[in-house]
Formats: C-alpha cells, sequence, structure tokens
DNA sequence: GGTCGACCTTACTACCGTGGGAAGGTCAAG
DNA sequence: CTTGACCTTCCCACGGTAGTAAGGTCGACC
C-alpha cells in the first residue's frame, strides 16, 4: 500500500478537483465542505503533497447530494442517515420514505407554529392605528396577555 | 444615597420576589430569567445581602412580556426595541406596528420556504414506494437533482 | 445546635449550521 | 522575485436554550 501524494497540477488533469472547484461544482462553501469532512460525511479526502485537499467526483456527488438534502431541510443527522442508505444497495426505499416523511411531520408542525404566530400578529397589526399616537393594541396584548390555564 | 440590603425573608414580604418565584409568575426558567438580565432586558436587579437576585413586579411584568413577545417570535433584538418602546410614553403606534410588520414579512417568507420543501417532499414521498425494494425516488431527488441554471 | 432538601450563586459546555477572520503556506502567472 | 489568488489550521461569533459542576444559603424540623 503505497501512499501516492500528487501534485496539485497532476491531481487536477487526473479529474480530481481542489476545494475551490468542489465548491463551485457543488454549491456548497469550502467552510462547509472542511466542516462536513470533520464531521464524517466525506470519508477519506485525499491530499497533495502541499496539503491541499484533493476531491474525486464522488465527493462532489455527495455534496451536491447534502447540498440538495438541506435544501429540503432535513438535518445533517438525518442527512446523515440518508447518505448511509444511499450508499447501501441492499437499503429498503421503506427506510428512506419513513425518515422523510418524519420530516415532513416537522415541517408541518413548525409550519403550523409559525402561522399560529403569524395569525396572532396579523390580528394585532390590523388592530392598531399604526399613527403618531402612543396607544397600540399590540404593545398591550405584550403586556398585558395572560397564559390560558388548562393545567391545574 | 444608601444601599438598603434587604434580608430574604424581609424583602418577600414587601412584595418583592427571588428568582425561583418570578420564574413561577413569568413562566421564563431561571436560567433565562438571568441571561436576559445580562443581557441588558431588566434594568437593575436588586440582590439580598446573601447575593440573591430579587425582582420587582415591574421586572415581573417585563419578563412575562419578553415570553408572549418569544411566543409570538420576535428575536431578542425586536424584543429589545418592543421594550423601549413600551417604556417610552411619548413613542407613536407607528413605529410598534413597522415592528410588527416587518415580523410578519419575516414569518410569511418563512412559512413560504418551509411550505416549497414539504411540497417537493410529499411530491418525492409520493412517489416512493416505500417498500423493502432499494429504487428510491427520493434518493434519486437528492443524488441527481440540478438547480436550475436561472443566473448566467 | 446540626442536618436536610430545596433553592440560590457563578462559570463553563453544548446544541445546530454558518460565517468571519487571523496568520501562514502554496500555486501559477507576470 | 513578486503578486494575488488560493489553500491551510485555529479560534470566535451568532441565537436561544439547556445541562452540569462546585459551592453558598434558606427555612424547617429534630
Amino acid at each position: 500500500m503505497k501512499k501516492v501524494q500528487l501534485e496539485h497540477a497532476e491531481a487536477l488533469e487526473s479529474g480530481l478537483v481542489d476545494i475551490g472547484r468542489a465548491m463551485q461544482a457543488s454549491g456548497v462553501s469550502a467552510k462547509m465542505i472542511r466542516h462536513y469532512e470533520e464531521i464524517g460525511l466525506l470519508g477519506n479526502v485525499a491530499r497533495t503533497a502541499a496539503n491541499y485537499r484533493i476531491y474525486s467526483a464522488q465527493h462532489v456527488h455527495v455534496l451536491r447530494f447534502i447540498k440538495r438534502a438541506r435544501t429540503l431541510g432535513f438535518s445533517m443527522e438525518e442527512i446523515r442517515e440518508l447518505l448511509g442508505l444511499w450508499q447501501d444497495r441492499r437499503r429498503s426505499s421503506a427506510s428512506v420514505r419513513k425518515i422523510a416523511t418524519h420530516h415532513i411531520d416537522e415541517l408541518q408542525a413548525k409550519i403550523a407554529e409559525l402561522q399560529g404566530m403569524l395569525g396572532t400578529l396579523q390580528q394585532l397589526v390590523h388592530c392598531c392605528a399604526g399613527d403618531h399616537r402612543p396607544d397600540c393594541p399590540i404593545l398591550d396584548d405584550l403586556a398585558e396577555y395572560e397564559p390560558a390555564h388548562d393545567a391545574i
């Protein structure tokens, strides 16, 4: 097992890319690429003799996978699982679907929460004159709101 | 200007409360009450001779204000501004309304973003068999998605 | 008095994902 | 040889909350 250390120019000619190109190709910042490596999402990343990171096409593919998953709001932990399933040929689509539906539930809960806030605020803003006078139902709500005491 | 240091029992008799009671009365954890003091939202907080924090009814009122504002999703910076306006008798309701409408815009943007994620995910989940087989449109999307190249 | 449990204090750590910046090494082109 | 773009590592920040550790203090009870 010889460890072959490529020079920078050499590496780029063999279809490998440096972090700048990986960044362009994936849309993930260099900062985050290093971070994803550090938390173990990229596996082994080669280095040139000068210690520069060198990425294979597969690495870039993983980065684009992560980027897309982040865009869909998956957490890093979920992404870790999804990557594992992606690379496992014996996975079941059910296991992927389970993660996705769980994430859908979270999204729906979050949306409901935000819509609750939004509704209340819209009501308050609607009632607020919004002029030079100090009287303000918004502040009144914040100052005087009493939580419903459902609990004993 | 004598600095009168009250004893614990003495203080509680004068309508002042310790952090535990402030926590119960406001719904804000002791941890966060100290934090809010540290970042300057509570002003001067008195201490007993034994260095325990002692809160006035006004302090508790501020804490409930903060609690309610957090429930509506305002950021700490926005809450700082709202508190300032609340305590300013010459405020205009327009200035409060402005903060609130800005927050409404943020909420709407966030909701739209989450709904975008949700829609895409629901579509993908809908297309996924979710059985023992490995074929999975969800993973396919994550792995092969190409961002639209609107930019040059 | 002594002791117990509940409460308080400060100070540090972590979470999540991202960005900023310092201080230094390396590349390729002029 | 210099320049400027790029790379390296390392540390810090955000926002808001929670956890933990090590210690001081309260009231109540024996």
